[in-house]
DNA sequence: TCAAAAGTGTTTCACTTACACCCATGA
DNA sequence: TCATGGGTGTAAGTGAAACACTTTTGA
């Protein structure tokens, strides 16, 4: 009998740590204390993106802010003790919640890695976050999923800084600031950030999100 | 008990006939007589696109050119007798493949529909076809999936038009020519479209995946 | 020779890219 | 006052969009 199983890749983001995603360690055969994609099968009565978000909580405790689906794996060999067909979701979550997992959760059953800094996976499941990390570098050049890995309230320079981390490359300042100003998709909330260390600091924005939908039906196009 | 099943929309194009979905008439009920997306069941030791390829050489003795996973559906309730999880894909087939199954498969259990003129489906199966169309007009735009649906050699022509239909807009002639010929993917072969009426015959061209697959690796980008 | 359909270049405009100095803060 | 990090404008280049007449064919 083919059984179905969800499986959520849950990104965090912080402007030391980079981005990482939430693995948790194996208490069983197979693959016993190796790391893994948090997931599980699903309810008879639960839907796709509910049984993803109960498993979500039961394994690691947190709720996510943003869930998309991302790809079905079912090959017919996957899992080793009996066909398992994996429905995977990738999942995002805001700065703080992710700092403050980060605290909570480190050296315990569920941890995070950074995503240059990974450790051997079990199952196919380092195809399928090699999958999901694809599709977000992907994604946050035409939508605008950055703000749903940053805070409410976010330092400009954060954001830059989100974007040249995942999308492994230089920015320039004054150009992605033109760029991201002209979409109108942000406001400036007037207060500036806290400083720890040196420098000028950065201004805190905050994302648009209905002004966002309201131009979408209008037909605009989010692309950076 | 969470059953799995593949579906699988299969796109076909003709200049005369635009854009069509192959469909199949239920033997049984639920939804006797009314038509749905072929698919089936997954059988214990097929990967998921074995399973596609099989059913839908099953139900409607099609081989389908170019397969894709879309999506997979699995609210609770989608299938009024048990739990059925769908995963979605789409294909496409050349246009003298289409013709071909257009002829002898019409008024039989399967058919071709124009997309837009589509009669009732069964299940959940609009709201599945709608998307893998969301998909097709999308992919179209930044990858060379156009040509699947054309025939080895093509008509120039027919390509504007396929362009035109799926976009649903008129096309600038001059320009996207000129844009199709610089990305260096299309040889001319150096003969002409038979014409049936008036007018002056196309070109006829050939798409270069060797050359495309060479150009991805080096960075190039396809897009419309 | 007329109608239908395909082939073909140039100009304008908008957007992208490149590029450097000043300002605010903490040490 | 120095080091650090963020804020800010302009000019050049590149790619997209607008636009119409000529050529080939069948009737």
């Amino acid at each position: 009998m083919i059984k179905v199983a969800v499986d959520a890749i849950v990104f965090g983001y912080s402007k030391n740590e980079g981005v990482s995603v939430l693995l948790i360690k194996r208490k069983y055969p197979p693959f016993k204390d190796g790391w893994a994609i948090p997931g599980g099968f699903i309810l008879e009565n639960e839907s796709l993106e509910e049984a993803v978000e109960r498993e979500l909580l039961e394994e690691t405790g947190i709720k996510v802010n943003y869930l998309e689906q991302l790809y079905s794996f079912g090959a017919p060999k996957r899992d080793p003790r009996q066909r398992i067909i994996s429905i995977a979701y990738f999942a995002l979550v805001k700065s703080s919640m992710f700092q403050q997992l980060n605290a909570s959760t480190d050296a315990a059953e569920a941890q995070w890695f950074n995503i240059n800094k990974l450790p051997a996976l079990a199952f196919d499941h380092k195809k399928i976050l090699q999958t999901a990390v694809e599709r977000v570098r992907a994604k946050i050049r035409y939508q605008p999923i950055g703000f749903e890995l940053l805070d409410e309230n976010f330092p400009f320079a954060d954001l830059e800084k989100l974007y040249a981390t995942l999308l492994d490359r230089e920015i320039d300042r004054r150009n992605f600031t033109k760029k991201i100003l002209s979409l109108g998709l942000l406001e400036d909330t007037g207060e500036l950030a806290a400083v720890k260390g040196a420098g000028r600091p950065s201004k805190i924005y905050q994302f648009n999100k209905k002004r966002y939908q309201q131009l979408l039906k209008e037909g605009m196009h989010f692309e950076i």
